[in-house]
DNA sequence: CGGACCTTTGAGGACACTCAAATCCGGTGG
DNA sequence: CCACCGGATTTGAGTGTCCTCAAAGGTCCG
């Protein structure tokens, strides 16, 4: 795990963020001059929930898992963060530390962005702050749109609607669905075993709707009979 | 449903909201004049999930929950608005609509704020967002603790654990909690069946640990037995 | 080829749900 | 004041979905 000053390439990134897309040249090079890179090994644990704020986080590449544990060993996945984006923001403003833990799934590159020194620098450049509401209020959505499939959906409504929200593009084979790497981890982002979770995709397989490939990508054949189980009761 | 302008007991009392009770002055009477109270029956409500975001709200008296509904009928409840408090705030900010639904389960006094003029006056105040944003996060906080009691809990550490987080306050016959005033709700709210939660509660009552009282009183007697429940696997 | 890990399939069980009936409670009207 | 009604709560019986435990394939890599 090293830590260095921020290459062109990927300060350009930085740029491109929704959250920083809006910053004019001088306050973009405010925001950097708080910003190190960071290369981290897969399984490495960022932070653990409630632990104070230091830092939040801009993903170059890699795979992240944010989740929570249980007392038996039991872990839920609240979010996978697999694309350029920023996470961590919430922890922020809340004064209560991060609500969740973060933790490499596969070697990844990121920018670290010092807490302390980001706050006072929004304090002194408020009119940054309007990005960071929406950033904020569409992840709450999302929370919401979580918790909504948690209390209301079966296990296959579950599947199917991680699959029809979270797929990369379409191609001649039909939509393609990026899964995380092992089904372990799948399991623990849908709350169920990982039993479950294979039978499931096996039902779905057999009916000609999907077909797997290497575990983690899928291809969606029939995204209108999944989306079907999800509108009928 | 009559709406007015604000009484100035009532803008006294918006003004303590920590949302606004940073404002100065002159900040706040900008504010006001976006304000009308309003009164709504039992069983109003207010907004729909999707729908377009019209107005935020301050709740003076009564009680509000804010839900997701399922295709047969089945509820989410995803909040209760029960003291003085903001609510609907991401919706501001998201531009995806309302997150959820709301509706009165008791007569209730809101303060109404309509969502387009108090935009543009957040953007042409913009040192006000900071209070925004830690209410967001704060509020993010809880809904991943909720997404985590969902996934990790069963029916018993469920309720133990709404009763410990959802007290008023504290009097020689023990913590008293209290509920919404129909089973249905709290079930709604914890995603149990009314039955498994009477059953829960039953079992409480049984083992002494709480007393219930006209279905929307609990007496805690032995919140230490509840949150043993908690701490062990 | 062997081992470690992951995925898939099978058998059995547990927790919470559904359906149904009994009890409790508040309100209304005789 | 009491009887009655409707709705809510509580309790009971039976079922189903998903979980746990276990073992059998797969795949990758040394």
């Amino acid at each position: 795990m090293r830590s260095d000053t921020i290459r062109a390439e990927h300060a350009a990134r930085l740029h491109k963020a929704p959250l920083f897309s809006a910053y004019s040249d001088s306050e973009f090079e405010g925001l950097l001059a708080l910003c190190h890179y960071q290369r981290i090994a897969a399984e490495t644990t960022l932070f653990k929930a409630q632990e104070a704020c230091s830092a939040i986080y801009f993903m170059l590449s890699g795979f992240i898992e944010l989740y929570r544990e249980g007392l038996n060993g039991s872990r839920k996945i609240i979010e996978f963060i697999d694309g350029e984006q920023t996470f961590a923001e919430a922890a922020l403003f809340s004064g209560q530390g991060y609500p969740v833990s973060a933790r490499s799934l596969l070697d990844s590159e990121l920018i670290r962005i010092d807490s302390v020194r980001f706050s006072l620098f929004l304090q002194q450049h408020p009119q940054l702050n309007w990005r960071m509401l929406g950033s904020l209020s569409i992840r709450l959505h999302h929370l919401v749109e979580q918790i909504t499939s948690l209390s209301l959906h079966n296990a296959e409504q579950k599947v199917a609607s991680f699959l029809l929200e979270n797929y990369d593009d379409e191609n001649q084979d039909g939509i393609v669905s990026h899964l995380p790497g092992r089904r372990r981890d799948l399991a623990a982002r849908l709350s169920l075993s990982e039993e479950t979770l294979c039978r499931v995709l096996g039902r779905f397989r057999k009916e000609g709707w999907v077909q797997t490939k290497d575990s983690s990508r899928v291809y969606l054949h029939h995204p209108e009979a999944l989306q079907n189980l999800l509108d009928k009761a």
